[in-house]
DNA sequence: CAGTGGTCTAGACCACCGG
DNA sequence: CGGTGGTCTAGACCACTGT
C-alpha cells in the first residue's frame, strides 16, 4: 500500500484506468468516499483530483447523480496570450514598438455600437507597429475610451505601447476576447508587408472594467503565425 | 462580521482591492494566514481562492516568498472546443455530416514527418463535410494512424464523423492544438462555398496515445467564423 | 427522502528558498 | 534558520436532485 497519496496521484490513477480502457466513456466511476477507501487517502484529496479532473473536461460531475468520464473530451483548451515583447523575445529576435499614428477623436458610430459608448465619446486612435528583428510581426489598432480613462490623452505612446501603458495604469478588468481570420486590407497589408486580401490571424481584446468599455484591441498578426495550447 | 466567508467571497474580495486600487499591480499582498485572520475564516479557504486567481494569472506565487499582484493580468484564457454537432446546435440550425472523401494509403512524406510515422505506415484519409442548415459551416481534413488503431480501417464513417467515431473507440489522448489563418486552396474552398484565396480559420488538432500519433485533424471554419473565449 | 458532490474548519507536516 | 506556500487529514454541514 503506497503511503501519502496526494492527489496528483489520484489524478494519474483515474486517468491511467481511463486510458487503459477500464473505465470507457460514459461510464460511472466510484463516489468520492468509495475511492477515498480504496485508495487510503481523505476524501478532499479525491475530491479535489476530481474537481480539478471535472474542470480539464474529462469528467461530469452531478450533484445527487455522481461522476462518469466524460464522453467528449478536450473540450476546452488553455492558450497563452503573452504580451507582444514577450512573444517576439522568447523566439530570440529582438523586439522592437513603433508608433505609426495617434488620433483623438469622437467614437464613431461602429466602435459605439460595439463598446456601448455615448454619442460623442472621445476617444484615442492609436496605430502601432511591432517588430521580431525588424520583421513585422503584429500590427495593433488599438482604441481607448477617454471618458473612462482620461490619462491616457496625455500619454504620448511613442517608446511605451497601449498595452503596457494600460496594465500599469488600469488597475484591473475583465476582457473577452474572439480570434477569426480576416482578408488583409490595404492598412494592415502595409504595416505587415503582405499584398491585400491575404489572410490575417486577427485577435479582438474587449476591457472592461464595472461594465464600462476601457479599450477595444484588434491585433493582426503576420504571415505564417500560429497560436498554440499549453498543457 | 460576516459569517461563513466562503472562498468566492474571498476571491471577490481579493479582486475588488485589486480593481479599487488598493494593490496595484506589482504590491505584495498579506499572506495566508494573516488574510485569513482579518477575514475570519480558515486558511484552506484563503489558500484556494489564492491559488486559483494565481491559476487565472491574477496572482504571481512564490513559496518563502510571498504573493504578489501579477503585473501583466490576462496570460491566459479558456476556450471551448466544442463538438461540431454541439456548436451547430447551439445556434438553433440543423446540422448535417457528410463524408466527401474516404482514402486508405501509405502516409505521405509530409504527414510522416508531422506525426513522426515510420516509411510506409498505412493511414487513412478523410475528408468530410458539416453543415449547419446546409450550409456549409466546417471542412474537416482528417487523418488517421491506421498502425495505431487498426480498427478505424472496418469503420465506413458514412454516418457517424470520424471524430465522434474515434472519442468512442479510443479511450484518452493528448491533444495538441493549433489556431491559424490560412488562404483558401480549391478543395477548401468549394467545400465551403468560398473563392479561392479568401481567409479561413484552421483548428490543427494533434492527438497521441502514450507518445505514438492516433490521428491529425484540420478544421477549416466557414467565412466570418469567431471563436470566442470563455469565462 | 437519502445519496452525492461541494465546501468549510482546525490542525498538522512538509518543501522550498531568502536572509 | 524561519517564514511562506502547498498539501493532507478527519470531521462536519449543506445544497442539490434523482428516485
Amino acid at each position: 500500500m503506497a503511503e501519502a497519496l496526494g492527489f496528483r496521484d489520484v489524478k494519474a490513477g483515474i486517468l491511467d484506468r481511463i486510458r487503459g480502457g477500464d473505465w470507457p466513456p460514459g461510464t460511472r466511476i466510484p463516489n468520492e468516499v468509495e475511492l477515498a477507501e480504496t485508495l487510503g487517502c481523505a476524501r478532499a484529496t479525491v475530491s479535489r483530483a476530481m474537481r480539478e479532473l471535472a474542470d480539464d473536461g474529462v469528467l461530469d460531475r452531478r450533484r445527487r447523480a455522481g461522476t462518469w468520464v466524460a464522453t467528449s473530451p478536450v473540450r476546452q483548451a488553455r492558450i497563452e496570450i503573452p504580451l507582444v515583447r514577450a512573444e517576439v523575445e522568447a523566439t530570440g529576435a529582438r523586439y522592437r514598438y513603433a508608433l505609426v499614428s495617434r488620433d483623438r477623436m469622437a467614437a464613431p458610430n461602429w466602435l459605439r455600437a460595439r463598446l456601448g459608448l455615448p454619442e460623442g465619446c472621445p476617444v484615442l486612435h492609436l496605430a502601432c507597429a511591432h517588430f521580431a528583428d525588424d520583421f513585422p510581426f503584429q500590427y495593433e489598432d488599438r482604441w481607448i475610451n477617454l471618458s473612462a480613462v482620461s490619462a491616457a490623452a496625455r500619454a504620448d505612446f511613442a517608446a511605451e505601447g497601449p498595452n503596457e501603458w494600460l496594465v500599469a495604469n488600469v488597475p484591473l478588468s475583465e476582457a473577452e476576447i474572439a480570434f477569426s481570420a480576416v482578408a488583409a486590407d490595404a492598412e494592415v497589408a502595409a504595416n505587415l508587408s503582405l499584398a491585400p486580401g491575404e489572410p490575417v490571424f486577427l485577435c479582438e481584446r474587449t476591457t472592461r472594467l464595472d461594465g464600462e468599455a476601457i479599450t477595444l484591441a484588434r491585433l493582426h498578426f503576420g504571415r505564417g503565425y500560429r497560436m498554440t495550447t499549453v498543457l
